[in-house]
DNA sequence: GATGAATGAGAATTCATTCAT
DNA sequence: TATGAATGAATTCTCATTCAT
């Protein structure tokens, strides 16, 4: 009886998570406005209602949905960082290839990323998933490279806000002057 | 009769612009998602209809709206260069101050801009616009300058937008450490 | 242009009392739970959402119908009053007269009437109408006949209500000995 | 093993019981019209579909609910009737208490039972209970009162009705007079 | 030119009920 | 026996837009 309640949990557990990637995929393709009960049910292959059951509200699975994206992107900057330090430095062409990356292939991604950014903005309960990235990379640099370090993110970001709004997505030779000289040390 | 056309077609411009402010106040209140023909309309007094009367669809009102904004926002950023210079630079201070009452008194108005950004990040048309204030900016400075601007102006846009999910936004003596790193010369 | 706008006035006043007269049926039908939008509309012979645009809520739709329905009610009985009095009494026949014919082929309304009561119980906005044939009542007798009125009415009232969970109504023969000693003199 | 289908059966039926009671205190404060397999689950603290499976259905669960609701009343007028003959007459000061009771804190039980008279009205299955209480009072008279108790029940039933829709709920000293005369004897 | 009336499309959400375990 | 998952139907309400005046 256990197991049998476990299993109806986990299946159930697996679908919030398929509605949720649903979801994600909705906002990278129409925003945070395509987002409604019809659109993640038709993306996620399943009934309407099913959006309705798992979560308590439309709000609910945005938050969800937010959350677990932000948290993927925490964890990618946190490996990214790690490899960086391993090799002893962040180069300046590794973050320009990224950017590149990110406005090019991944740009419906990044669109996304940013709409959770305003979203948080006005909705406090979703803020710490959204400062959790800037958060990681806080606590892993030293103390006093923290004025460097958040110059550096409000350039990346910066970049990437800029680069979402060209008519053709920047290449990395073109971001790679810029990421020098947000890296060059004082 | 030419004067009563005249008066009519004034009386008519004055309208828009009503509702084009209001569409923007309802944006700073609700965000993008919350303008609709009944909230703009109720926000600028005006029946319902009016709106539609006026301009050819929700998407032409929101176009005018944020294109209107942008030239503000360029008019702004052109006189503050403007009086940077006659100065002969451009004081952390003063840009760590603007940047505060962006976060603070004035949080709406940027929540609004940036819902542009992104916007214009969707929609091609839209994107003269948003870059209107990195262009004025852009062709006020030498050229030789240029990759130092572009870090610059990249610094702050990540600065605002960082600040806006900070649950109590950032004071000027905060910001303006960082402010003076991207400002450091090279 | 006054007269323009007036009838289009008019027309919205003369749909707005249509779908008022369409949800009193509906409730003489089904009773206050099977008022739907649907179920109004359908009866109303109007698309669903003309309901919705006259009146601002289905709350408001209700409110609006039981007040033109109390409004009927006081009516009626004001000009029954006036007859009686005209005659120099109120005859026990005419009282069970008037209740059978509210249980039996006025059924559906008398249900309504008294969905209407109940209703007003939960919803004070409600009473003022709910009491209002009460009152008309009440002002047109001798201050010191009030106890007996009170008696009478609440005697009326009893076997109304009553009668309505009999499985056949009961006849005039039936309720006229009640009505008797109801108005009996002290 | 018979002991233990015993037990079981005892558990199932303690359960029934509780979401009746649910049930009947969601009527007290929701109506009728609040009654859902969510809203009695919640009351009653147990899985939503718990009223699933023990009732047929929702309209199994409102009658059993008003039957039990109709049997506690039929008890209890039972032993106010009872105790009232031995003192030898039935007071009006007592019963212009209890009705004062019913409209001001047990109200909510008062409209439940009442929303019972006009379903009742509405579906002849329920009639037989929602007369009880009348029927069980009919047969404690003797045949030659049947006018007077017809009468004076049918006061009692309009003044508790007509008490619900006032503002205030009435006092005893109000209704005592009232009482008085649906009480005099011929 | 301007606006109230009107409406089809579709949104969020609720619900009774079924089913598999 | 009991319950979480699931879902089709229906409900309330919002909206962009059209149209007649």
């Amino acid at each position: 009886m256990k197991a049998q309640r476990d299993g109806r949990k986990a299946r159930g557990d697996r679908r919030r998570q398929e509605i949720i990637d649903a979801t994600l995929r909705v906002i990278e393709r129409d925003g945070v406005a395509g987002v409604t009960h019809r659109t993640v049910a038709a993306e996620a292959d399943v009934p309407t209602t099913s959006t309705t059951y798992h979560f308590a509200g439309l709000n609910d699975l945005l938050i969800a949905t937010l959350i677990s994206c932000a948290k993927d992107m925490a964890t990618e900057v946190y490996w990214m960082i790690d490899r960086a330090r391993s090799r002893g430095s962040l180069g300046a062409d590794e973050v320009a290839g990224l950017l590149a990356e990110a406005l090019g292939p991944r740009r419906g991604r990044t669109m996304a990323e940013y709409e959770l950014y305003l979203l948080a903005a006005r909705r406090p309960e979703l803020r710490p998933a959204a400062r959790r990235w800037l958060d990681v990379l806080t606590s892993m640099v030293r103390p006093d490279d923290l004025v460097a370090l958040r110059a550096f993110l409000a350039g990346i970001d910066g970049l990437l806000i800029q680069g979402l709004i060209d008519d053709e997505p920047p290449t990395a030779e073109e971001l790679k002057p810029v990421v020098e000289y947000l890296l060059r040390p004082r």
